[in-house]
DNA sequence: TCGGTACCGTAC
DNA sequence: GACGTACGGTACCGAG
């Protein structure tokens, strides 16, 4: 939770107070005296805007006695009876609270002072700031760091300090002052001539109430002395009247203090019946600027709710002025092609927050239009930067909206993950990590699952403190990142590359990729077909009915009922499954053989062919993936929802989904793929002759290696070398040993050692390059990519040998996964570019990894073609050349090149 | 009915 | 167990 302000307001203390300053006679038509009821409205109105609380509670006297006349039957008998004006007033006070939609609390044998004791310790305990509306010095005791006593009339706040300042003992002494001095008013005791200086001196000198009554005997002056030993009982009874109650039967939860504002309509019929013209004005004319705070560490947070049109320009004022305007979304789904804006939330400075809410289903509010027509030239405007977290987004759900961007600045989840890739980059995570706060998350204002209701149904006043803390959030996290990056000389990599790239990925999601729905359903009624006659033989095979999706079940068949040999279990002690292990038994008995043929169909069915179906927007008939650009350790993207960067190709059955993946009539797909962009970048680190040569050359890759391995010459290579070869490559790239190199290959350790050897033996600045790549990793706990992507290696340093290893090989890999993953974002930058100037019909659709797929005009495909290789191919200058293989065809499978 | 974990398999 | 980076499906288990 966070922590918000609760406002007490000790409501015989404040009605007196309002009484007796407000001299006119202000009475209605009737003769009925107002003074006390407008006094305390003013009183609450001021209080309200001074404190802005979430939370608020008035608390009353009893009607009749409290705990404290059993105590002392004359407690508060010496009091002047309530004057008659101000007794007939009292019952429209009641009226007054609940119509300003305020709880009231009045107990039994409490009194006022002990409700508000009881609330604020409460709320202290929560995290709350509590703020108490009163003067009466026994309400000083709560006061400290998180609890002040307030009075309006006097503008006074009542910190610890001002206490001490004011009666001279600190918050936690008060009690043992009033003992000392007894209160008149109250008609409790005390020591006869001890005033609240004498006091205050004695509380210095003893500590406490006790201090001084047992040290009694040292006070120098005689009269003093003797007074203090005869009145030591009045003290110790006054010390039990003063103290407060802070365990009184309240009847609501702090939950339930929670205030929403005034009930208009009642506030207003309240005022009218009263004839208080002026308190009506007060509270309902500003009703729509009615900003809420919450205390945030080093502040509070005011969050103005937009309703009117005055609120309105006060808005766009605040917005024209601002030299960063932070931005966030509140809309009816993740999807931006379905989400309309329900609500916008803006940040200038840091404690402020505007909330315009536009489609909410309850309250008044203005019409989605008038905001976006009044918003747009702003946020069209380049000139005026603007800010969020995730605007990946927020930019596509305004263009969905009919509106644009310009002039994006910073997003705070891109510097978040400049500074440091790997950490969640959500935005409460951020908020944690960097300025140590727990925001409101989306669960408590919507809740979850079954209990989730849409957005648009949350309350307006609690989406605008949630909203508006995700806008003030941001833009905080925003400065600061900026700074920290800035002062780094690293802010070039969100300025030049991931900001930039924002812009392409979101124009990719928008356009999406078209999809033939029909296709993939026949191709999933045929693999369906053929898992149905499987499953049934292996039904048949089976010794018992089992569920052969499950590892666990299929296990036990295996290996416990059919008793196959060589089964190994994993980490868990589970029957090991997995594709190898069926493999080695597909010769003994059919079913192994069988369910690795059903789990290739399920997979395909499943993952692939109905999920792809399932998520083709109906709007566009396209296929809207979402690209996280903040997700990997290595700078790579991600793809979700679905994931298009592992549609099947290796397996010829699994390949024929790409034929779904089709270009719009006249138009087609041109897929161009980095050749080998890792070891060429492995070539460029390492400066190693023979890699540099065979890629200078043109050889093939693999089949170098395997004549460099073998020492035989190029075209003595036959491919089962060339594909042990291939194999040793990648194993390179990803810091395998002999162990997984022998089970890759099949073969023994030893030879797999040798192999490596050899590798290593014919290039020398390969195993250089790695050995240097580690111990700058260990060095200075991250490795770097050619654009300066860091990778942080936490486990580099851990004492733990198979941490440390896999830290060892990650820090080889980073910089060659991650540097193909920088050039490849600088071609989509730069194409994306090129194209709005040269094809502005062609657009980038799909990225994986090192391809690039693009949908263009037909007659422009050649055109198209070309620029991409010239783009792709000269994005970086390495040592070697950056090779493209381009290919064109109607639909993602035929346009590979072959 | 969920949320988390294990296992498995697809891509580069 | 032994090869890096991802996403996501099914099964299963325990908490609510």
């Amino acid at each position: 939770m966070p922590n918000n302000t609760l406002l007490l307001v000790d409501a015989p203390n404040a009605v007196y107070r309002a009484f007796f300053a407000i001299r006119a006679r202000l009475a209605r038509a009737d003769g009925l005296p107002t003074n006390a009821i407008h006094g305390f409205g003013q009183m609450l109105k001021a209080a309200l805007d001074m404190v802005q609380p979430t939370h608020i509670a008035v608390a009353f006297d009893p009607i009749g006695p409290s705990f404290r006349n059993e105590i002392f039957p004359a407690y508060k008998a010496q009091r002047p009876p309530m004057p008659e004006d101000l007794q007939v007033q009292w019952p429209h006070i009641f009226r007054l609270v609940d119509a300003l939609g305020i709880k009231h609390v009045q107990l039994e044998m409490h009194e006022a002072d002990d409700v508000i004791a009881t609330y604020a310790r409460r709320a202290e305990k929560e995290g709350f700031s509590v703020v108490i509306l009163s003067t009466d010095k026994d309400l000083m005791q709560l006061v400290d760091g998180r609890i002040v006593l307030l009075d309006t009339m006097k503008q006074i706040r009542y910190t610890p300090e001002v206490v001490e300042q004011k009666l001279g003992v600190p918050p936690a002494r008060v009690r043992d002052l009033l003992a000392l001095t007894g209160d008149t008013s109250d008609n409790i005791p005390g020591i006869p001539g001890i005033g609240p200086k004498t006091a205050a001196q004695l509380l210095a000198r003893f500590g406490s109430l006790e201090g001084v009554l047992a040290h009694a005997e040292e006070i120098p002056q005689p009269k003093r002395r003797e007074q203090i030993l005869a009145h030591a009982d009045d003290a110790r009874l006054a010390y039990r009247l003063v103290g407060l109650c802070e365990d009184a039967p309240v009847p609501y939860a702090l939950d339930e203090l929670v205030w929403r504002g005034p009930d208009a309509a009642r506030l207003q019929a309240f005022c009218d019946e009263m004839g208080l013209k002026r308190l009506a004005a007060l509270f309902l004319g500003e009703e729509a600027e009615r900003p809420r705070t919450v205390v945030v560490s080093g502040g509070t947070r005011r969050v103005h709710t937009v309703r009117d049109e005055d609120a309105l320009r006060a808005l766009v004022r605040a917005l024209a002025q601002a030299p960063r305007i932070t931005l966030d979304l509140e809309t009816t789904s993740l999807a931006p092609h379905e989400a309309e804006i329900v609500g916008w939330a803006f940040s200038v400075r840091a404690g402020e927050a505007w909330y315009v809410p536009v489609r909410h289903t309850q309250g008044p509010q203005l019409a989605p239009a008038r905001v976006a027509e009044a918003l747009a030239p702003i946020l069209a405007d380049p000139k005026r930067p603007k800010q969020g977290h995730n605007l990946k987004y927020d930019l596509q759900v305004l263009w969905n909206a009919g509106l644009d961007a310009k002039g994006i600045a910073a997003d705070s989840m891109l510097l978040a993950y400049v500074d440091r890739p790997g950490r969640a980059q959500k935005l409460d995570d951020l908020a944690l990590a960097y300025l140590r706060e727990r925001m409101i998350g989306y669960a408590e204002v919507a809740g979850k699952g079954k209990h989730e209701i849409p957005f648009a149904e949350v309350p307006v006043e609690k989406a605008a403190e949630y909203a508006g803390e995700d806008a003030e959030v941001a833009h905080r996290l925003c400065a600061m990142l900026s700074e920290k990056l800035t002062r780094e000389g690293r802010i070039a990599r969100h300025d030049d590359i991931e900001l930039p790239l924002m812009h392409v990925l979101a124009a990719m999601e928008w356009t999406g990729v078209r999809v033939d729905r029909a296709r993939l359903a026949a191709i999933s009624d045929k693999l369906r077909a053929r898992m149905n006659e499987l499953e049934n033989e292996v039904a048949r095979l089976a010794p018992r009915p089992f569920n052969l999706h499950s590892p666990k079940q299929l296990g036990e068949v295996l290996f416990e009922d059919l008793k196959l040999p060589g089964g190994k279990r994993t980490r868990s002690g589970q029957w090991r499954t997995d594709q190898e292990t069926l493999e080695r038994l597909a010769e003994l008995h059919p079913i192994p053989k069988l369910v690795l043929e059903i789990r290739k169909l399920a997979k395909l069915t499943s993952t692939y062919t109905d999920k792809l179906g399932m998520l083709i927007s109906p709007k566009t008939g396209r296929v809207h993936t979402n690209y996280n650009q903040a997700i990997t350790i290595t700078g790579r993207l991600s793809s979700s929802d679905p994931n298009l960067q592992n549609i099947p190709i290796r397996d010829p059955e699994g390949r024929e989904i790409r034929r779904a993946f089709r270009a719009e009539e006249g138009f087609v797909l041109i897929s161009a793929d980095y050749s080998q962009i890792e070891l060429r970048l492995m070539a460029h680190f390492s400066r190693d002759e023979r890699l540099l040569q065979a890629f200078a050359e043109g050889l093939d890759i693999h089949a170098a290696t395997a004549a460099a391995i073998a020492g035989v010459s190029l075209n003595e290579v036959d491919g089962e070398m060339r594909r042990r070869a291939k194999v040793v490559n990648f194993g390179i790239l990803y810091g395998m040993g002999a162990t997984g190199l022998a089970r890759q290959l099949g073969i023994s350790r030893s030879e797999a050692a040798r192999f490596i050897e050899r590798y290593f033996a014919r290039h020398p600045k390969v195993r250089a390059f790695i050995e240097a790549t580690k111990k700058r990793a260990h060095e200075q706990g991250y490795v770097e990519t050619l654009l300066g992507h860091r990778v942080y290696l936490d486990a580099i340093h851990s004492r733990n040998p198979a941490a440390r290893a896999e830290a060892e090989r990650t820090a080889i890999n980073a910089p060659l996964q991650g540097s193909a993953a920088d050039i490849i974002k600088l071609a989509m930058i730069r194409l994306h570019e090129a194209f709005q100037r040269e094809h502005p019909k062609a657009r980038i659709i799909l990225q994986v990894h090192d391809e690039l797929v693009v949908e263009a005009p037909q007659d422009e495909a050649e055109a198209v073609a070309a620029r991409m290789k010239e783009i792709m191919e000269s994005a970086v200058k390495l040592a070697v050349p950056l090779v493209v293989d381009i290919g064109t065809g109607a639909d993602w499978f035929s346009a590979h090149a072959l």
